[in-house]
RNA sequence: AGAGAGGUGGCCGAGUGGUCGAAGGCGCACGCCUGGAAAGUGUGUAUACGCCAAAAGCGUAUCGAGGGUUCGAAUCCCUUCCUCUCUGCCA
């Protein structure tokens, strides 16, 4: 949610920039305004409307002490007036501010000079490429032949059990996947991530903080007998750590790193994009997460792409990286580069990674902030990124690796695996 | 899940209807004292919103959260969340 005093500062710019989003602010940001400011006015008058009558309380409590009960009762009727006009001024208000957030929360993070404008995926930035697609026999399979040809990841046993989306891994698939948890958060630690185990149940307000209530609603699972939600994503628990904080300038950046289940409800995906690992309810995600200084979040965002990039480098995987065009670049996010992985069976890249700066649109949100050091206070700037998303990264191994002997497990993994081959 | 107790500032802790944004202590910051330090001593030490060009200042709100009673609520009532103790259940 972007700061109202920010958009009023910065009005033509917000306008101008939410265009590469092909969003349309000119109205939204006049009806923005307008009702701050009657927001401001209200405010202004309850605020004096409540002082009168807290001067007026103290007048007759000590007509009481001093036993001048007339007086008191006269100035006791004076009140009554008083009491109406704050009430419905502070209902006014009330229905102002919600008007005032519910408006804001339509309105999407402003991006950042580098965001190439664009519709859709295909007008998204190639910015880098790296590994070899390997040049695989004419029997080489998809992931899923694969996975049933090795008796490693049984898709119909989920449907069994849950249903189409919650695929179990087997002998070699579920060490393979461990490995990678594993790999994934001793990479993540030794760059300086401290380790969290996090919940996978969510209440309302968190889902509200990192912004997947209300707009996502549907994509979350709810438990609505405890009024929980199954989280989509560790940024949600992880980020909502620090929900309402007050950090030290000192005690930025924060870096922490997570491994959980991530479930979501993908209603309306189908086709041949959701075949196999593609697309699932269940999936294994190793998140990391910054809390940052303002002045540095993009040099964060730039360490954090390299940082997947030397993962990817060490699994001997072809990727490539995009920067998201404006039509593509989510709600809360101001710059985001996706990475994708070859699927070459498939024949097309895979999203594996996705890394964002998401400057003070979620802290503000989150009511995040942090002290400097010369004592004002700002909103903290958040960052993201899958370090990785576990069903992609799987599938790349398994079509990229395949030898007609068998999956050959890349050298990173085997110290975490115990096995050179699946086969 | 049942019974009881409780949630107050960075922390501890007092406060059961009026001058309480809140005693006292600890911590922290700055000053004095000291050759230096400790001790001692003085001052200061929450957040949000609003008024103001801004600072200073002023106003309003906030004692887990939300609502109510009252001229007036940390204090009384209701709802809700959380914590602790005992009992029950359980990896």
């Amino acid at each position: 949610m972007l700061q109202v005093a920010f958009i009023r500062n910065n009005k033509d710019q917000v306008i101008k920039k939410l265009k590469k989003r092909n969003f349309n602010a000119d109205s939204i940001v006049d009806q923005v305004l307008k009702i701050d400011e009657q927001r401001r006015s209200l405010q202004t008058q309850l605020d004096k409307t409540l002082a009168e009558s807290n001067s007026l309380s103290k007048e007759i409590g000590s007509l009481f002490k001093s036993g001048e009960k007339e007086k008191a009762n006269i100035l006791k009727e004076k009140t009554t007036h008083l009491k109406e006009t704050s009430k419905t001024l502070s209902e006014d208000l009330n229905t102002k501010t919600n008007e005032l957030n519910s408006l804001l929360h339509t309105i999407p993070n402003v991006p950042n000079e580098l965001v190439p404008s664009g519709i859709a995926e295909d007008d998204n930035e190639v910015v880098f490429k790296e590994g070899s697609i390997p040049d695989l026999n004419e029997n080489a399979l998809p992931h899923w032949d694969l996975a049933k040809k090795y008796d490693i990841i049984d898709f119909e046993l989920g449907n069994k059990i849950t249903g189409a989306g919650f695929p179990v891994y087997k002998g070699k698939g579920a060490s393979l996947q461990r490995a990678l948890i594993s790999y994934f958060l001793d990479k993540n630690t030794a760059a300086g991530y401290t380790e969290y185990q996090l919940p996978y149940l969510v209440n309302e307000a968190s889902g509200f903080g990192t912004g997947q209530l209300p707009d996502k609603e549907g994509q979350m699972y709810h438990i609505t007998e405890d009024n929980l939600y199954l989280i989509p994503t560790a940024e949600v628990p992880g980020t909502n750590i620090f929900r309402g904080d007050l950090l030290n300038e000192n005690d930025l950046p924060i870096t922490i790193t997570g491994y959980t289940p991530c479930f979501r409800r993908e209603a309306g995906s189908y086709g041949a994009h959701v075949r196999g690992l593609n697309r699932l309810h269940q999936f294994d995600k190793v998140e990391i997460i910054r809390i940052e200084h303002p002045d540095n979040s993009y040099k964060a965002l730039d360490g954090m792409v390299d940082h997947v990039k030397d993962i990817l480098k060490e699994l001997e995987l072809p990727y490539r990286i995009l920067r998201l065009c404006g039509g593509d670049l989510g709600f809360t996010s101001a710059l985001t580069y996706d990475f994708e992985v070859y699927s070459t069976a498939q024949e097309r890249w895979l999203e594996i990674s996705s890394i964002s700066n998401f400057e003070s649109f979620q802290s503000n949100r989150l009511k995040l902030r942090f002290k400097s050091n010369d004592g004002k206070k700002q909103l903290a700037h958040t960052l993201n990124g899958s370090a990785l998303a576990l069903p992609r990264v799987l599938a790349g191994i398994l079509e990229n690796c395949q030898t007609p002997e068998g999956i050959a497990i890349p050298e990173v993994l085997v110290p975490y695996t115990g096995f050179k081959i699946i086969d």
